[in-house]
DNA sequence: GCAAATATTTAGGTATGCCTAAATATTAAT
DNA sequence: ATTAATATTTAGGCATACCTAAATATTTGC
């Protein structure tokens, strides 16, 4: 059985590997501060990780998850995303408290657990995050969206996701108006910063900052 | 925050001293064997406990809960229990089954998960296995029931709980139709090995050794 | 192409939590 | 009361997972 550890970090080389060519390598340095820790942890738990056969491993290049690794990494992405689901459908979190939790749930376990779990939820294929859960064998769709700097001012747009479960975000986002499906569409950007004003479902009016509209993803309406 | 170790050594004293009067000192030796580890780590963990005050602990003497110890061993067990509920009513897993998960999930910290999850589940007091649940306060009644071996031939009983959570126990009364709630009553006690046997529901008549009469809680009929 | 800047690894140390074997306390038996 | 049996602790090790500082690779800028 890995580690709380070794799960740790097999989740984060898989989400900072995502949207990149196959066996893209991490670098330690972007392991090291998304995990907030040294580089020298990193490099010697890569070590370990090659040895247990998560990862490929070449000093001074980075790792890269192997089939086995990356088969742990959507297992544990698939039962953080239902936990997260069943924390705001059932027990009405919101959204932006679901991540901390659902970070020790995933770590239990126990694959009937996920499989009742996942019957007990009626089958969800997204999260309160807007984020695809990967299915039972592991499949997962690629992410469609675009981030909502990329959106043109008049042109109307869904809320589809975040980039970031970060709880500071998503409570911004709530205090804003802003949520899951939320319709939108840039009114206009600001000089000198890039914040964007946005009306919110064709009537409220808000402000938000560069930096969070890059970690807000949308679907254009058709 | 107490490491998962920490929350299963203070669980493990707080289960060897149930019933027993307060402040009662758990030996190293009773507690190596509960948790299935050396005499010398459970002296160690002793040390360690003692200084982070979840303990009283006098070398060669033993260590019993202090109020700090006593109020996370009860928050865990109150956890553990919730989670039972959850696992066996809205997962519908077998009353053998839910103790291991269990196990992993009580770790989870958040009083506002634990809060949600007893609203969630209507607030349970007792658990799949008859033992009582704490209330958020830390308050647990005492178990009233008594074992299946103090019950006399031809007086009508009903089955409240079990002094063990091990599987096999579990499965083996499943398997012979034995489940809380189930009535019964001793037909015979059989020569040499005191295995008993049963009536169950008025009906049914089955054998039980008296290794698993033992620790069989039951309430007699009034 | 070579020096400077940056990235990565190695060296040496710490804390937790486990182990076996040896030493020491306590309890029981005569 | 002294010895034998049992219980407990200490000593010395090991693995994981972290750290800082130093050494070594790689990349970049001129």
């Amino acid at each position: 059985m890995p580690s709380q550890s070794i799960e740790d970090y097999i989740k984060a080389i898989w989400t900072l590997s995502e949207g990149k060519e196959d066996r893209y390598a991490v670098s330690t340095n972007a392991l090291a501060s998304h995990l907030m820790t040294s580089q020298a942890s990193v490099s010697e738990m890569y070590k370990r990780l090659a040895e247990k056969e998560f990862i490929d491993y070449v000093p001074y290049r980075g790792g890269s998850l192997s089939p086995k690794g990356r088969q742990l990494a959507v297992s544990l992405i698939r039962k953080h995303r239902l936990w997260e689901v069943f924390l705001h459908e059932k027990l009405g979190f919101g959204w932006e408290e679901v991540h901390d939790i659902a970070e020790q749930l995933e770590h239990v376990h126990s694959q009937e657990l996920t499989k009742r779990l996942a019957t007990f939820l009626d089958h969800p294929s997204i999260d309160p995050h807007g984020d695809y859960i990967p299915d039972a064998d592991g499949n997962i769709p690629k992410q469609r969206a675009k981030p909502l700097t990329g959106l043109s001012i008049g042109v109307g747009a869904q809320v589809v996701g975040v980039l970031d479960s970060n709880s500071k975000l998503l409570s911004l986002l709530s205090q804003k108006g802003i949520a899951l499906g939320t319709s939108l569409c840039i009114q206009s950007v600001l000089p000198f910063d890039d914040s964007r004003v946005l009306t919110l479902n064709g009537n409220q009016s808000v402000e938000l900052s560069y930096k969070a509209c890059e970690l807000i993803l949308i679907q254009e309406n058709i």
